[in-house]
DNA sequence: TGCACACCCTGTAGTTGCTACAGGGTCAAG
DNA sequence: CTTGACCCTGTAGCAACTACAGGGTGTGCA
């Protein structure tokens, strides 16, 4: 198949496949004739390997690393016990400041008010009296 | 002030502080005899501002509309409450997409099992067995 | 035969929000 | 008089793509 058809089947750009081949992740194809790259099902399989694990968050330099021990399988694994729960922490830790982020920008909202200008606006006045360093809405929400 | 001390009083690093100016969030300073660039008090007030905006993930095009804002009391400020409004949602999308990642890599975590290499690591089975479009322990969360 | 159109190629530049140099100038203390 | 901390400009790098520009290829239709 050629890169439009793999790129579908997969779901991905075809951008993202030469991208991707640049980058080391997929495996260099043959190419017919006419210099077109031509894919099996192993690179459909790879593809989808690798998207997988993006929607997963982890980043190309780690997917390179499982796809080392894909190639490799009597290697020790701990390292792929130890990728996840790295990965698991950074998400862990992003979803708590996001949580935070949330109930910033909640309290934030709807303090526009009646005065419909901007120098009479609830949120402005929110944000710039935080940058004045005082107690603001979002900051007082800590607690 | 100059720049060190500008960024030190604002928790920033001097590069950022260049790098705002260059990009017309910080209004350009006077500058010394020796070219340095003065700062003062209305300066660390917008970097600060600038600062608390990021804090809560908005980017710096909203910031540069926001600062349109501070410096036009008059205006409409109708748009500062949607551009609040569009933030959460924003943050509200990545926080349900984050916790949908966090049980996908808690159900992967843990599933490397007893046989230590990676031939038979559980996490790499369930990653390519994602490959095949084969329920995997993480899509299964799903329900 | 001619041409439109969809697909493919390479290579480079753009995105966001910084960060990190390289290669220089300035200034006060020791 | 030299060391060191600070400042300057300008450019390149990060992640993970995305979006061209400027070309070639191949199929269908009139």
């Amino acid at each position: 198949m050629r890169i439009g058809a793999l790129g579908q089947a997969a779901g991905v750009d075809v951008e993202t496949v030469r991208f991707y081949e640049k980058s080391g992740l997929l495996p260099i194809p043959a190419r017919s004739e006419n210099g077109y790259r031509m894919y099996g099902a192993t690179h459909l399989e790879r593809l989808a390997f690798i998207r997988h694990c993006r929607a997963l968050d982890i980043s190309l330099n780690d997917i390179k690393r499982l796809l080392g021990f894909v190639a490799q399988p009597n290697e020790d694994c701990g390292d792929i016990d130890r990728l996840i729960d790295t990965q698991l922490s950074k998400v862990r830790a992003r979803l708590k400041s996001l949580k935070a982020l949330e109930r910033q920008l909640a309290s934030l909202k709807g303090r526009c008010g009646e005065n419909h200008t901007a120098g009479e606006c609830g949120i402005l006045h929110e944000l710039v009296a935080a940058a004045h360093g005082e107690a603001c809405a979002c900051h007082a929400d800590k607690a």
